[in-house]
DNA sequence: GCAGTGATCATA
DNA sequence: ATGATCACTGCC
């Protein structure tokens, strides 16, 4: 039985940071630069579910940086940390609630600085959509993912978003 | 353990 | 305008 490659589209990305994060474990992102083409398998996620969320950035309210968080899902939000990081997520959920997955690890890199550094991603891709016409978009390859393969813990880094640091909102594929 | 690095946000 | 902070990484 030939597996399909669907690229996910809107719908996928238009649910709650927290279901589509889950879901996202074992789907592959694909960057394509000039003619190279490259899939990795998506393995750790972190969730940032809404203004509310003392750790999303959605709670600073609407910003020049937020602005894409408002917008529709399915686009990329990324930003530079420390100065020299540039993290990657996808905007989730629906228009005017900021929500948004970080992607950690995805194939072969381990943090989310040396994903993007790898992958080639930086500011460039902020508020373009999650599809082919960006150059990065996301893949469902048929791979199945259990439960049981899914740890979950706090999210990394977020010591100063009081009880809500310790919300188990990072999903990791074991 | 902690420095590097610069955008972002709050305050003024 | 300034200053603190930061969804990280690599080296001590």
């Amino acid at each position: 039985m030939a597996t399909i490659s669907q690229v996910l589209g809107q719908a996928f990305f238009a649910r709650p940071a927290l279901t589509v994060g889950r879901d996202l474990l074992g789907k592959y992102l694909v960057r394509r630069r000039r003619s190279a083409e490259r899939a990795v398998m998506i393995s750790e996620v972190e969730a940032y579910i809404g203004p509310h969320d003392l750790a999303c950035h959605g709670r600073f309210g609407r910003t020049a940086r937020t602005e894409v968080m408002y917008g529709p899902a399915g686009r990329w939000y990324v930003y530079l940390c420390y100065g020299m990081h540039w993290m990657l997520n996808v905007v989730t959920d629906q228009v005017d609630w900021p929500a948004a997955v970080l992607f950690r690890a995805a194939g072969d890199f381990s943090g989310p600085g040396k994903l993007t550094k790898g992958l080639s991603i930086d500011r460039r891709l902020n508020a373009q959509p999650a599809a082919e016409s960006s150059g990065l978009w996301i893949e469902d390859r048929g791979i199945v993912v259990r439960r049981s393969q899914i740890q979950r813990t706090a999210r990394i880094g977020v010591d100063y978003a009081e009880h809500w640091k310790e919300k188990p909102y990072r999903f990791v594929l074991s």
